[in-house]
Order: C-alpha cells, then sequence, then structure tokens
DNA sequence: CAATATAGTTGACAACGGCAACTACATATA
DNA sequence: TATATGTAGTTGCCGTTGTCAACTATATTG
C-alpha cells in the first residue's frame, strides 16, 4: 500500500472538512426558515434531552450565556419554551418545550430527516451501509464514545466470511508477530478443508460483528466422533475487552457438548497470551506443550483440553 | 448483518453531523482571530486558484455578492489581496494574494493543520490510515469526484491478500449470481495450494488498489512446467470499466511469457460477462465448454487458452 | 461569616450578512 | 445600429447575530 505522509493524511481530512462542511450546509437548507442556526440547535438540545438547565446546553453548544439567555427569553415569549424553578438550587430553572414548541421543532426535525434520507436515497443499499459504516467508523477513530445499541452479536457464518477470517488472521498475525505467509497458508488450508468436509450438524462457525462489522470468529471443526476441535478464534484489536472472546469460546464450547463429543482440543501457540487467558477462563488446560519452528519464528506450541462430560 | 432501516441510517448520519460539526468546530480554534469564518474561506479560496474572478469565489462558497465585494475591498485595504483588470471583460477583475496576504494565510493554514495533525497524532499509524480511506469513502460515496491522485495500482501480494482474495470473491458471487458456499469452499482450496506450493519464480499475485484500497486481484499459478494458468480473476464493483482488469490480465500474460511458460489457461464460466470480455481482449479462446452444476446452478464452464509464443 | 464560585440576566455595541438599487460593461436580438 | 437582456461588481440600508462586561441572586467552601 502506497504510505501517505503525514502532510497527505492531513490535506485528506481537511479536504474532506471542506467538502463535508458544504454538504452539512445544503443539507441545512440555509438554515431552517424561523430559527437561526443557533436556535436551531437549541432547540433540538432542548428536544433530546429531559429537562436541561440554561448551562447544560451552553456546555454542549459552546454558546455565550448572554446570548442563550436572549434566545431561551424569546421562546419563552414564543410560547415554545416551559421553566421550571429547581428546588435544590433556586439559581437554575429546568427547561423543557411545551407542546407547541414539540411542533415547531418537529418540521425542523423532519426536513433534516428528509434531506438526508434523500441523500441516502440516491446510493444503492450497498452503498447506503458501507456510507453509514464509514462516518460510524470515523466517530469511532474521533473518539466518540457511542453507545452501541447492542454492544456485540455473534452468528454463524455467511458467504464470505470463512475468507474474512484466512484475511484478517494474515494480517493480524503478521502486524502483531510478524508471522510471515506461511500462516496465511496454513489458515488458508484449515478453512479449505473445513467447508470441503463441512457437516452442519457437528461443526460451526461463530462470527461476531459489532456495529454490523466484523470483529471476531471462532470455528468448532470435528477431529473424530468424539473429539471437537476450536480452531482460528481471533478478535479484532478494537473488539479486544468486551467479553466478545469468552462469549465465543462459551458458544463453542455448549455446541461441542450439545453435538456429543466427549471432548474439546485446540492448538495454539504460547505468545497469544489473550487467547490463552480466554482459554483458560473456559476450563481448557494445557496438555502438551513443543517448540517449534513456523512462520518465521521460534514459537512454542501448545495443545489444550476441554473434559466436556464435566460440568465445570 | 442486523439489516438498518433507513430511519436509523437517517439517524447514524444525522448523530454524524452533530459530531462532525462540533469536531471542525473545535478545530476551527474558535475562527482564525484576525479572520471571521467567511474571511478565512475567502482567504483560503484566494490562495488555492490561480486568479480567480470575484464571481468564481462567490459561486464556491455561496456567500453574497455584497458581503463578498465588502471582504474583498477590506482585503485589499490591508493590503492582502492585489485585483488586476481582465482585458477581455473589464467588468471583472482577477484576484491573488498579495506576497503579505500569503503571509497573512501562512500561520491560518498551518494552525488547521497543525490541530489536524495533533488530533491524527493521537491515532496510531492503522487507525490513522483507516480515518483517512474512511472519509475518502464518504466523499466518494457522496458523489464528490475526486481525482484520484493514481488512477490505480498493482503491486504483489502480501499478508492478508489472498485471504481477502477469497472472502471478497465468495461475496461477491454469492451476491451478484446467487452461488452457495461450495464457492467459497474452491475459491479457499485453490489459494490454500497456492500458498502451500508457491514459487515465486513462476507464479504470482496481484493486487489492484485505488486509493489506498484493494479493489481487485488475480493470480498466475503453475499447472505444468509448460502451462500457466490464470484464477481468481475479480474486480470490485466500483472499480469495474476503468481498464483495471485488462491490466491485471496483461500482466499475468507478460510474467507468463517471461517465465517461459509456452501457453496459459484459465477456467470460467459462461456467465461471467464481464470477465469473458476482459479474456477475449487478451486474446484467449474458448477451447471447451461443459454444462455442469455447481455451486447450486446450473453453469456452463468453459476452458479458455492463449498460446504464448505468438505474438498478438 | 466572608470569600469565592455558579446560574442566569441585561445593556451596549461591533460584526455579520441579506436585500435591493445601482453602475458599467458584455452579449444576444432584431 | 439600436435595443433589450444579462452579468460583474459596488454600495447603502438595516435587521440579526453574537461578544463582552457588569450585575443580581443563590450556592459552596473553609
Amino acid at each position: 500500500m502506497p504510505e501517505l505522509g503525514i502532510d497527505q493524511q492531513v490535506s485528506a481530512i481537511r479536504a474532506f472538512n471542506r467538502f463535508y462542511t458544504r454538504k452539512i450546509g445544503v443539507l441545512d437548507g440555509v438554515a431552517s426558515q424561523p430559527f437561526s442556526l443557533a436556535e436551531a440547535r437549541v432547540l433540538y438540545e432542548l428536544a433530546n434531552r429531559q429537562r436541561p438547565t440554561a448551562t447544560d446546553i451552553r456546555k454542549e453548544l459552546g454558546l455565550d450565556a448572554g446570548y442563550l439567555s436572549r434566545i431561551l427569553r424569546n421562546f419563552e415569549r414564543r410560547k415554545l419554551l416551559r421553566r421550571e424553578a429547581s428546588q435544590t438550587d433556586e439559581r437554575q430553572r429546568f427547561l423543557s418545550l411545551t407542546a407547541q414548541g414539540q411542533k415547531a421543532f418537529a418540521p425542523l426535525d423532519q426536513r433534516s430527516s428528509r434531506d438526508i434520507a434523500a441523500m441516502l436515497n440516491d446510493l444503492s443499499a450497498g452503498e447506503q451501509k458501507q456510507l453509514v459504516q464509514a462516518v460510524e467508523r470515523v466517530r469511532r477513530l474521533l473518539g466518540d464514545k457511542m453507545e452501541s445499541k447492542a454492544p456485540f452479536l455473534l452468528r454463524f457464518h455467511q458467504p464470505g466470511d470463512l475468507g474474512w477470517i484466512v484475511y484478517r488472521q494474515a494480517i493480524l498475525y503478521a502486524e502483531e508477530y510478524g508471522w510471515d505467509w506461511s500462516y496465511e497458508a496454513l489458515a488458508a488450508e484449515i478453512v479449505a478443508q473445513f467447508i470441503k468436509n463441512y457437516d452442519p450438524k457437528r461443526e460451526r462457525v461463530w462470527v461476531a460483528e459489532k456495529d454490523g462489522e466484523r470483529v471476531g470468529a471462532v470455528l468448532v471443526a470435528k477431529e473424530s466422533d468424539s473429539i471437537a476441535k476450536l480452531r482460528l478464534l481471533h478478535l479484532e484489536r478494537e473488539a479486544r475487552g468486551l467479553g466478545i472472546g469468552k462469549r465465543l469460546v462459551e458458544e463453542c464450547v455448549r455446541f461441542a457438548r450439545q453435538s456429543g463429543y466427549q471432548k474439546m482440543t485446540l492448538w495454539t501457540q504460547s505468545i497469544l497470551h489473550a487467547a490463552r487467558g480466554i482459554y483458560k477462563q473456559g476450563g481448557f488446560k494445557v496438555v502438551q506443550e513443543k517448540k517449534h519452528q513456523s512462520f518465521g519464528k521460534n514459537l512454542t506450541a501448545e495443545i489444550w483440553e476441554l473434559d466436556l462430560k464435566r460440568t465445570t
């Protein structure tokens, strides 16, 4: 990939800022007639909070206190706003929209939604999804802690998932541990064998998704009639520490029990600390260790096992 | 994937707009002291165009003509701006920054760059790349025709590329033709075999990138000492029609000739019209056809060949 | 209790920015 | 060639937006 220098990155971001500033300007439709931009923003806050104080809004929007005071007085005069004195602090007053205020906000809100819907409508379904994912990625990268509605979701596999697993594992282990292409070969081989002999009743893939993007996966393969093998567990960096790995392994164990296996086994490397922690937590025990040279590094391989008959 | 309704998409975009508006506000540092927002924007345009007229700027920024006129007069009074009468049209005057104007613009520009650089600096290298890619994707989706500096770029393979090929092919053919998971099995198998027996001198992978993202790939595998096999050619939808497929195949043919193969062969399906067109253009000929049932569909497979000794 | 901080208000005032009338030149039409 | 229409840019008018600082009233701190 042609590495971009920091300057090029900066100018890419600046270009985006100019572009998007204009885009938003167009979407705002030169501010919604009866309200100035600042008023519209205040209105939005009033509509989307429960009984804020003036200071809450001032801090959120970074407005001048005097200016805000006048905007609010104006709203009150127009009977859009109600102010109720606080019991605990007589300086502050709780703000809320009146029914009339709600009514005034609605079209403004709808217009904005309609404009955006129209914009989305020019895109195909796939592009829409890409757009939403891209903007959410930007927000997440720039540190907006979005309370993702669902923290994460597990599902069975879909077309492309197994290729994705090879793709991501190869990159992850190359970046983090410097493993060479032979690891990708191994992963591809495992996946190819898995699909070719796929037994839906006794084998399964789980993919973890967060905000619509794949963030991890694992698969259970049949080693023998009584032994299940857990393979290719991995989590994307941004999804670690959320308990997703634990859930994936738990699902595997549950499935293996249900499918009548006696034992579950897995093969891993001693340096994969995060994964090891998860296995340990899941009740697996190391039963064998072996130094070897693979993937361009000196490694210590480990075989772990879990007895599925015992209820831990 | 949990399909988002249009409403959820709209609200995701709106949330982003609010978030990003604030972000840009912060980056602008409450407008750069000696200039108002509008002035700063005008200054930016003046600095980044060669001899625009007032109307050019007015249209670009959507400013009121009177307002702009005053801003420009103000700049001229401050000796930041030079206006030269046009020969061809005596109504208009060409605008350009004086040396002093450049000097006034520089810190403003630097500040903006510095702020963005600082923001980027809080991210890891990988995250920076993701951010740039995400904003560029947004721009592209929203129809900003960015003259991508390089239309596209071909490179050899890196970790993850082969997994990526399986991943994307499986999804593409599932979406476009409804092929089932057995195609993914085949692709994974091909890739696994390819890596396992990889012969750097006589085998090769090309990946096409556009704006830093993979958009297509192909590989040349050794069928026998004298026969090369072209495999797994594909292009992402957004990269079609740009001549990338043609380039990929040309590279394959060139490489195969250079590596001493006598003949190049490939296997494809009659319904893959786009790919077929590229093969035909590359001089390949169909030498065999066969109906078969695979990937959950009734298909007609074709074997194509190209004699590498003839110079077409 | 005095000192200090916080919530919110008010007046003064500079700047922003939209509108419309206007000049000067250019282009189309007959 | 005369006339109409269009475009580039300027100017005055004027309401709106938004900043600053002074001020009141209540809370908090030590």
